[in-house]
DNA sequence: CTAAGTTGGACAATGTGGTTGTCCATATAG
DNA sequence: CTATATGGACAACCACATTGTCCAACTTAG
């Protein structure tokens, strides 16, 4: 009733496949001009979404506290990829909003995600790569967002 | 030329398919008693091995620097999964041997990442798990260890 | 055999990214 | 109006990785 495959390499692989993306990205995005940014930010990115959001629900959609979404932000003010500016109808509220590099930088990791994603139809067919993300979708959460990367390598 | 699914989907369902299959097997785990290990030393569990290891080996085979397995080594075997032997044929090296604890960790996760899968044979079918394999493999690298996992997000 | 270079390991300093706890201002419910 | 909840900032702290340095022990060249 066991495997061919030792259980363990699926989620190796599933990781690596990860990574494989990601790094692919992650350096094209440099080639292009985002060479500020690191290989996560692609999904923050895509969490802070064109439409702006809060620390607070940006801490929520990304599995980490509010306070750590809040130096992300800041960080990512630093570096010029968002802005910040006051909520007219809620004095406590500050929306983080893309700029235009952000804006750019959303719009180009975006298109590489699907270039990628085009390689590797290209390489396994587009059967399988629907097949994949038809199994993947069947074995994980629905809601896509909630990475929950944080502290998540280490010991006790 | 593009695709159905937009091309952030795919990496983000194979890490969510990797945090299912880790987070399973750590609570598992937790569940049969090792409560004092975190969800990625299955893994290193599996880099070090039954034959034992140094540290700059395990680093190496990790992917982070020597002096990172040596404080990973050193979590555990304060933790009681591994000791540390001088090696006969070189006083330099200090063997890493995983103890019984170790050993019952390392069988234990082994098993129950088996069983995981088989819950992904009953769910997807035997066939789609292989494919699922047999695709995977194609876009990574061969050699499956290397996580490359450690300072992995993070801002400039 | 010795001198030079390499390798394994330890120690120290540092940086990043996360956490909790606290506090304040503002909104909202009763 | 008062009580509670929420968003955000600030501070202290912690875990984990990094680099740099140093030393002892092995290896190779001469």
């Amino acid at each position: 009733m066991s495997s061919d495959a030792p259980g363990f390499e699926l989620p190796l692989r599933l990781f690596l496949a990860f990574r494989v993306i990601i790094d692919e990205v992650h350096a094209e995005l440099a080639r292009e001009g985002h060479t500020d940014l690191r290989p996560m930010h692609g999904f923050v990115f895509q969490a802070i979404g064109t439409r702006g959001t809060t620390a607070v629900e940006l801490g929520r959609s990304l599995g980490v506290s509010k306070q750590a979404a809040g130096k992300m932000i800041e960080s990512l003010e630093r570096t010029g990829y968002v802005e910040r500016a006051a909520d007219p109808s809620d004095a406590r509220r500050k929306i983080v909003r893309l700029t235009a590099k952000g804006v750019d930088f959303l719009a180009r990791s975006a298109r590489i995600f699907d270039r990628v994603r085009d390689d590797w139809v290209r390489l396994l067919g587009a059967d399988r790569v629907r097949a994949l993300e038809q199994d993947l979708r069947q074995v994980t959460p629905g809601d896509p967002w909630r990475l929950d990367a944080p502290g998540w390598f280490g010991s006790p």
